[in-house]
DNA sequence: CGGATAGGCTTTTTT
DNA sequence: AGCCTATCCG
C-alpha cells in the first residue's frame, strides 16, 4: 500500500523528487513519466514523515484532476486529505474565509454583459470590438490594476471594476488577485507545503500568488516546457525558469522515463524541436505512425471511420466482408480517440460516426443546447441571490416571471420537497428547451454539486468539461482538450497547413499543441490530412501541414507518402471506402 | 421601441 | 454554417 511506502515501484528519478527535502523543487516531466504520481507520492512521503495534511496544499490545473489525486490518496490509505483543487478553488475558501462569506463568481459570459455596461456608462467613443478580449488578457498578466496604455481600455477597466463592486461580483482573476491580496496583508492560513502541477500554464497573476506561497512554503513545481499550450490565455511558460531564478535554492528533477509512448512515439514527438533528446520508453510496444492524405474533409472521416470499424472487430457492412483480421489489434471504442484543432471540424468526423454506427462523444461545450441549459441554469442561481439582473436573464430569452416561478422551485429542491430530476423536467418545459433524457440526466450533476453547497460558478463548469469515459464510445476532442489524457489508439486530424500551425497563431505553441497529440498515444497514431476542407461553410485549400515534413522519418512506409502519382495509390485509398 | 435582416467573423479554454 | 452586431424600417 503506498501509505505504507510509497517510493515502491518508483525510478529513481521519480524517488529523487518524491523525497527532495528542504530547498523549492522544480520536477520536469514530460509526457507519461509519472507526473501524477510523483505528485501524490510526494503528498503521501510528507505525511508519512509527520506533516500535517492540512499543512499541504497540492495545486492543479483543473477540477478533474484535483478530483483523481484526492482519489489516489484515498485508495493510498490517507485518512486525512491535505488541500486538494485548482488556484481558483483554493482562492475562493480563502476569500470565503477571510471576509466570512463566498463571492458570487461569474464567468466569461457575464463579464461581458457587465463589459458591455461598462461600454454604455463611459460613453467610450471608440469601436470597442476586441477590447473586451484584451481586457480579459491583461487582467490574467497584470499583478496590480490596470498597466496599459491605452485610455479607453483604462477607463473601461475602471467602470468595469465598479459594476463588479457594485454588484458584488468577482471574476475568475479576481478569486486570484483578492486570495493574493489578503494573504500579502495576513499570511495566516498559508500552508508549508505546496505542490503546483502543470506549472508551465501558470498565470502572471498565479505567479504572484505562488511568490507570497513561497514566503512561507516549500514550493514543488511540476511542469513541462513541451507542453505549454494556454499562452493564448495568459500563461507563460517562462515561469518555469522564472522559477528557478527566484526561488533560489531550487533543486532541479527531470524526468526522462517515459511509460505511455512507444519509442517511435516519443521520437516523433522530439523531432519537432531542434535539439531536443527523446524520452525513454519503458514501454514495449512497438508503437507506429501512418500517415494518410485525402481529397476533402469528408473523406478523411469517412476512411476514420472505416478505420476505426475494422479495429473494433467490425460490426457494420462492410467489415463483415472482410476476411482477414489480424490487421490491427483488437481495440474497444473507448481507447479511440480523434482529436482536431477546432470543434468546427467535428461536425464532418461526428457526421461519418453516426453513418457508421460507430458511438462516440464529445465535451459538452462542443454541444450548443445543453452548454445553454447550464448556463440558463447558472443565472437562475445568481437571479435567486440577486446577483443576477433581469436584462441579463433576458439576454439568454428568460422572462422575469419565468425566473421567478423556476427561483421558488429550485427552492424547494434546495429543501428537498421535490427532487432534481422533477425540477430540471419544469425547467426545460418552461423555458422551451428541448433537452433529451441523457442531457437531463446530465444536468442533475451540477444542481446536486449546488445542494451540496458548491459554488455555482464552479458547479456549473465542472459539468461542461466532463467527459464520461466509463460510456464505451469513441473520444472526440480539440488537441487542447486532450492534455492530460492517454488513448492506445490516437487520430490526429486536419494536419493541415494554415489549421494546425494555425494561421495566425503563435508557431511554437501550435507546435507544443501537435507535440501534447501525438504523445497521447500509448500505441498507434494516425495523422490526417486533406487538400480542401469546408470550414465556416466554405471550402479553403490546404495540404499538408510542415509538421507533417517533421515527423516523416518516424511514420510507416508503406502509407507514409502523401499520394503523388494518381493511378497506383487512389487504387488503394479506393478499395478502402 | 422592437422585429427583421444584412453583413462580418470565425482558435484553442480553465476557473 | 451559424452567431453576434449594426442598422433600418414600421
Amino acid at each position: 500500500m503506498y501509505h505504507k511506502d510509497p517510493l515502491k515501484d518508483l525510478n529513481p528519478g521519480q524517488v529523487e523528487a518524491v523525497t527532495s527535502k528542504g530547498t523549492h523543487l522544480m520536477v520536469k516531466a514530460g509526457p507519461g513519466t509519472g507526473k501524477t504520481r510523483v505528485l501524490t507520492a510526494r503528498i503521501l512521503y510528507l505525511i508519512n514523515r509527520g506533516v500535517d495534511p492540512h499543512q499541504i496544499l497540492a495545486v492543479t490545473f483543473t477540477s478533474k484532476a484535483a478530483q483523481e489525486i484526492r482519489k489516489r490518496l484515498e485508495a493510498a490509505g490517507v485518512k486525512v486529505l491535505p488541500q486538494v483543487g485548482t488556484f481558483h478553488s483554493w482562492a475562493f475558501r480563502i476569500i470565503s474565509l477571510k471576509k466570512g462569506i463566498s463571492p458570487f463568481v461569474i464567468d466569461e459570459h457575464e463579464q461581458r454583459f457587465l463589459f458591455r455596461e461598462a461600454v454604455r456608462e463611459s460613453q467610450v467613443e471608440t469601436e470597442p470590438r476586441g477590447l473586451f478580449e484584451r481586457l480579459l488578457l491583461l487582467k490574467q498578466q497584470t499583478e496590480r490594476g490596470f498597466d496599459g496604455d491605452n485610455k479607453d481600455l483604462e477607463l473601461l477597466w475602471i467602470c468595469y471594476h465598479n459594476l463588479l463592486k457594485k454588484y458584488r461580483l468577482m471574476d475568475y482573476e479576481d478569486l486570484i488577485i483578492n486570495a493574493t491580496g489578503y494573504l500579502e496583508k495576513d499570511p495566516n492560513p498559508l500552508p508549508k507545503h505546496v505542490l503546483v502541477d502543470e506549472f508551465q500554464d501558470v498565470s502572471p497573476i498565479q505567479f504572484q500568488l505562488v511568490r507570497v506561497l513561497a514566503a512561507k512554503a516549500l514550493i514543488t513545481a511540476i511542469g513541462d516546457p513541451y507542453q505549454a499550450i494556454y499562452g493564448f490565455r495568459g500563461a507563460d511558460p517562462r515561469f518555469i525558469h522564472r522559477f528557478a531564478m527566484e526561488f533560489d535554492p531550487v533543486k532541479s528533477v527531470t524526468l526522462s522515463d517515459a511509460y505511455r509512448c512507444p519509442q517511435k512515439v516519443l521520437d516523433a514527438a522530439a523531432s519537432l524541436f531542434d535539439g531536443m533528446t527523446p524520452l525513454r520508453s519503458k514501454e514495449k510496444k512497438e508503437g507506429e505512425i501512418l500517415y494518410k492524405s485525402f481529397e476533402t474533409s469528408e473523406k478523411e472521416a469517412s476512411w476514420i471511420a472505416v478505420q476505426i470499424d475494422k479495429m473494433i472487430g467490425g460490426i457494420s457492412f462492410e467489415s463483415m466482408n472482410r476476411h482477414s483480421s489480424g490487421d490491427f489489434d483488437e481495440m474497444a471504442l473507448s481507447d479511440i480517440c480523434i482529436l482536431y484543432r477546432t470543434k468546427a471540424q467535428a461536425a464532418a468526423l461526428t457526421k461519418a460516426l453516426v453513418r457508421h454506427g460507430i458511438p462516440f462523444h464529445t465535451p459538452v461545450n462542443h454541444r450548443k443546447v445543453e452548454t445553454n441549459a447550464i448556463s440558463m441554469l447558472h443565472h437562475l442561481v445568481g437571479f435567486m441571490v440577486g446577483n443576477v439582473k433581469k436584462y441579463h436573464l433576458a439576454r439568454l430569452g428568460i422572462q422575469e416571471e419565468s425566473a421567478t416561478v423556476l427561483a421558488s422551485f429550485l427552492d424547494l429542491v434546495q429543501q428537498g420537497k421535490i427532487s432534481v430530476g422533477e425540477f430540471l423536467k419544469t425547467f426545460s418545459e418552461i423555458l422551451g428547451l428541448d433537452l433529451s433524457d441523457e442531457e437531463l440526466e446530465r444536468l442533475k450533476g451540477p444542481v446536486n454539486m449546488l445542494k451540496e453547497g458548491v459554488p455555482p460558478a464552479l458547479a456549473f463548469k465542472e459539468e461542461q468539461d466532463s467527459l464520461d469515459f466509463d460510456v464505451e464510445a469513441v473520444s472526440l476532442m480539440t488537441f487542447h482538450g486532450s492534455k492530460g489524457l492517454e488513448f492506445p489508439v490516437v487520430f490526429l486530424t486536419g494536419i493541415e497547413k494554415d489549421i494546425l500551425p494555425w494561421k495566425g497563431g503563435d508557431a511554437e505553441e501550435e507546435r507544443r499543441l501537435f507535440y501534447v497529440g501525438l504523445t497521447r498515444s500509448a500505441q498507434k497514431v494516425f495523422v490526417t490530412a486533406c487538400r480542401k476542407r469546408r470550414l465556416y461553410g466554405k471550402w479553403m485549400m490546404t495540404g499538408p501541414s510542415s509538421f507533417v515534413r517533421s515527423i516523416e522519418p518516424h511514420v510507416s512506409k508503406d502509407v507514409a507518402k502523401p499520394p503523388k502519382r494518381k493511378t497506383p495509390l487512389k487504387k488503394k485509398q479506393k478499395s478502402l471506402f
